[in-house]
DNA sequence: GTCTATAGCTGGATAGAC
DNA sequence: GTCTATCCAGCTATAGAC
């Protein structure tokens, strides 16, 4: 209604021709890759139910049909980010453990927490897009008890998870299988709560403990963990 | 509208008393009380933004228009339940740590722990209604990176993280105080995650693992924990 | 103090023109 | 495929009867 009142001629010279020249440049993305990158990002900052459809088609310029037509709903939306980028991690993940086990018939703990944490951590890492978007909605996915949040990190983590815990155990012959798996999740609590990156540390030490800073902190959280999955086991 | 526009007179039996027999029955909370049991489980279940005023008024038996009156607004019904719960978990925690100190000059790093964690982990929950509610709210709040959230917390929680941070180093003068700091860190999340109670490690582990006993999770937690603060800091 | 009723928006979803 | 226009259920907050 704006400007497609005037000049309604000659469309021909316009939109005759779909084929070639697909991405004219390089920054240039389609409507639904803009949704997911912009999705991604508000999804993390503000969760699924802080942030709505029109904020994210305004964000993305695109209409707010766009998600309805391209993923159905909004949880379709979440599903395709899922589906995106879940995955990768963990075939990184499984491949830094063979990768372990490639070099060495024992390889140490710390090699096998780096293969564990260092995928979760810096995959889905973009700064071009916002910085660590997808690490941020997984950690805050990751602590919500919602069903729905649940079943989409089981189904992509629970294979390559439990694949740990017996690469774990395997190293630590004198602990208990309970006791590895209580430790596991306490591992899962430092790595969400790393990859949340709520701003409370920063604030508790005046900005000297940065979580952000991934590499810092994977060099500071893997011998903390090692140290604890290493300690006596309980009575 | 309903049954008031009939026998409208003679209000002087019922009204005109108010003093005397004040609570009835054991299990009858006024109506405030209702909205702050109800609201923190609600909250904790499904977030500030997950539910609203509707369900949490429904949910407590009381009308909508409650909330407004008796705490103005939602964000105002959050800052009440913490203004009510958050206090004697930091009052407690510090109870301990000095109760630590008169026992010991040198207490062990599990007993400081033991006084930082298990205030968290106890403290607000209540079998009789919907178990650890606020416990679960407050690993929700500490998750999410809304300045809302942080700025209630920082408050609330500040002064206590700091006393114990310094007790920490105290009694590890060999760590530089960064590396405590992280450790710190990892120690909020391994927490938190217990707290969140998301259930990802019982369906991992079909149940075995139960961040929702407390005795157990503390049990666990604490060695752990104290084995990581005591490793030798990364160079 | 407690209620009904509603104002004033915004939520996700969709029908149908083009 | 992309857009406009709209539905209606839900939201928070408030005015005003009783």
């Amino acid at each position: 209604m704006r400007r497609s009142s005037a000049l309604k001629k000659s469309p021909a010279k316009a939109s005759a021709a779909p084929h070639r020249a697909r991405k004219p440049v390089a920054s240039a993305l389609s409507v639904r890759e803009r949704i997911l990158v912009v999705a991604e990002r508000m999804f993390a900052e503000h969760g699924m139910e802080g942030v709505g459809l029109r904020a994210i088609t305004a964000a993305a310029r695109v209409n707010l049909a766009s998600i309805a037509y391209h993923f159905g709903s909004k949880e379709g939306l979440l599903e395709a980010l899922f589906a995106q980028r879940a995955a990768p991690i963990a075939q990184e993940r499984l491949r830094l453990l063979a990768r372990c086990f490639e070099e060495s018939k024992t390889p140490t703990l710390e090699r096998i927490l780096d293969a564990f944490l260092r995928p979760a951590l810096t995959l889905g890492v973009q700064p071009q897009f916002g910085g660590p978007a997808f690490v941020k909605l997984r950690a805050r996915l990751g602590t919500e008890p919602e069903m729905m949040s649940r079943k989409i990190l089981a189904k992509a983590f629970d294979q390559s998870s439990r694949q740990f815990i017996d690469a774990i155990a395997q190293g630590l012959p004198q602990q208990p299988g309970e006791e590895i798996e209580w430790r596991y999740h306490f591992m899962l609590g430092a790595m969400f709560y790393t990859m949340a990156n709520s701003g409370r540390i920063q604030s508790l030490t005046d900005g000297r403990c940065d979580p952000g800073d991934v590499k810092l902190a994977l060099h500071h959280m893997i011998p903390f963990l090692a140290a604890g999955f290493r300690s006596a086991p309980v009575p």
